[in-house]
This record gives structure tokens, sequence and C-alpha cells, in this order.
DNA sequence: GACCCGTGGAT
DNA sequence: TATCCAAGGGT
């Protein structure tokens, strides 16, 4: 759209009020960004900033995680939530290896091949990283637009059609503008246009919002779901992974129950319908004799030297064989 | 489209 | 205390 009253306001807005994150400085790499946008999927900005520059110190480009095990990147996700984020972009590092020269993609179509990389991180990374002309489409633009133009308290549950359509006819044509105009968006929903209390106060778009003009109406839409935490598979999950990931051996269930004294754990079922689903997807390797660790780190298990016999019979490690699936459990 | 996946801070 | 919410993605 070449022109629309929002952007002049939003982008003046942005340009004055913006948080100074160390993803957006100018020395930040394309990989910095993809990082920090894995980590921001569902986790405050807060909880973000530290394990950003843990995890881009340690790691500053895809190939020095490629080279590590999964389980490091477990690790130092720590406790940032939904630990598969950290798998997976442990397996995307291996494939901007493999097959972009190391680097992170330019090209949207490959960003959103990468594991863990959904419509939304792929049109982020192009757009904040590369410059790119693409609709991003977050929670934040999404409550924006559906206030600000739309004029309702809150959007839809998910993203729909209608939205997309809508937040696409909003992209400014020059592909520098475009840019700005996403991360300010964003930032105006995150700092300003919030899900709880509004400060419209303080909004550059109060007089151009259509939720404001109709008398800020109360949400209709069916409340969310109450979520619940305590004594759920996820909260299982969590403790014990947490206790593997402290551990620095591989442990036996009935170890990890020792480790994590919670009265859910001592529930053999739901305890194993936890594990079984931590190895099911790819964040603990089982292991012979009942035992379990954070992937990767076992002794080759698919690897075996092409040619060289080994003058004297390699002792054979009691741990470097993979389990056979299923015969792990008591 | 429904459901699942962590964790912690604010109200 | 209970609920809400946080730059989603995958199945």
């Amino acid at each position: 759209m070449p022109h629309h009253p929002l952007h002049e306001p939003v982008l003046a807005w942005y340009a004055a009020d913006a948080r100074d994150l160390p993803w957006r400085r100018p020395g930040r790499t394309p990989w910095g960004v993809l990082v920090s946008e894995v980590m921001l999927q569902q986790t405050p900005v807060s909880r973000v900033l530290p394990a950003w520059t843990a995890w881009t110190a340690r790691w500053p480009d895809p190939a020095a995680l490629a080279a590590e095990p999964a389980a490091e990147a477990i690790r130092m996700w720590d406790r940032l939530g939904y630990p598969r984020r950290a798998l997976r972009l442990h397996e995307a590092a291996g494939v901007m290896v493999d097959r972009h020269g190391g680097e992170v993609p330019r090209d949207h179509a490959d960003l959103l091949a990468l594991p863990g990389v959904g419509a939304y991180t792929a049109a982020a990374v192009a757009s904040f990283a590369f410059g790119q002309r693409h609709p991003v489409v977050d929670t934040n633009v999404r409550r924006l637009l559906a206030r600000a133009v739309t004029g309702e308290a809150q959007a839809a549950p998910s993203l729909t059609a209608a939205e997309t359509r809508l937040a696409g006819e909003l992209v400014p044509d020059a592909p520098g503008t475009a840019a700005r105009w996403a991360v300010a968006a964003m930032e105006l929903g995150a700092l300003v246009c919030t899900a709880r209390s509004p400060r419209c106060g303080g909004c550059p778009v109060r007089d151009l919002c259509r939720w404001r003009r109709l008398g800020a109406p109360e949400a209709t839409g069916p409340r969310r779901r109450a979520q619940g935490y305590a004594g759920t598979d996820r909260y299982v999950r969590g403790l014990l992974l947490a206790a593997l990931r402290s551990a620095t051996a591989p442990l036996t269930a009935a170890a990890l129950v020792d480790l994590v004294p919670d009265a859910v754990l001592r529930d053999p079922l739901q305890r194993d319908r936890a594990l079984d689903g931590l190895v099911a997807d790819g964040l603990v390797d089982p292991l012979p004799r009942n035992r379990f660790q954070l992937p990767g780190l076992s002794a080759p298990t698919v690897s075996v030297p092409e040619n060289p016999v080994p003058k004297v019979p390699a002792p054979t490690p009691v741990d470097s064989t993979v389990a056979g699936e299923s015969s792990w459990k008591r």
C-alpha cells in the first residue's frame, strides 16, 4: 500500500520511543536475529535478553552451534520454556551448514523450510535481518490491527485469512519502509496497545483508532481456555528435563524420580508418559539399562569408521550403543 | 482446526 | 490465589 494514515505516526513514534534491544543494534548478525526470534516465540523480552546474550556469545554463527551436540543447546536454553525450540534451532544450524554455506538464508522460502521457523519467524527474519518487504504478523500486530483498523477489542483466537489479508494490504511499498513498519507496529503493540490495559494516553494513533472511536467496547469473544500447569504432562516434562540438564551422567527413571521428589512423579503412568514424550520429541535419548540423557551425547551411534580396522579390538564402552526401541521400560 | 508444547511475572 | 499473558510452531 502506497500510503496509509497509520504509517507516519507509528514510524515516528518508533523512531522516538523504541527499546534498545541488542538484536536490533547495528552490529547484530542475521543469526542473532534468528536466535532472538525463536527465543521470543511465546517468551517475554525480559527473559530472553540474558539467554540471547549467552547464546550468541557462545555460538556466534550457525556452524558453531551445529558443531556441538544438541544436549548443549538444551542446557543453554536453561528455563526459557518450550525446549523443543532449542532442539530445532540446533537442527536448523545443521541445515544452514549443509545447504546454505553456514549462513542464515535470505530467501523467505528457505527460511520457512528451516525447522522451528514458521510463517511469522520467516517473515520477521527476512524483514529485520535483510530489509525485505513482508507482512510480519505476530500477536502484537494482530491486536493493534484488530483495534485500530477493525475496531475490535481483541484479535481472533488464531490467525485468520482476513487478518493476513489486512496485514498484507498495510505493508508499505518500499522494502526499507516496510521493514521499519513491521518492527514499529510490533513495538507499538508490545508497549502501548497492550493486551490487558492499553496505554491509549501515549498512543500515536489514538485519534485514528477505530476501537476508540467506537467507545473502546469490551471483548465479546469466548474467553481463552484456562491453561493450568501444575500436575500436567508439561509440568512433569519440565521437571524431568531440568533434572537431566543438571545431570552429568545418564540417569535411570528411578534416579530421576529421586532427583525430583515431586508427588506427580510417583505416578509411574504419568512419569512414563512424560518420558516417552520427551524421547519421542528427541529431547531425551534412551540408553540401555533403562537410562536416559540429553540427546547427542552418547558415543558414536551411527557413524562407523569406513575402513580402518583397529589393530587392537576396541574396548566396547558399556554406554556406546543406541538403545533398541521399546526395550527401555522397566 | 484442535491440541500440544514450558516457564515465570503481573494483576 | 487464580488467571492472564508472553515476537509461535508442529502435528
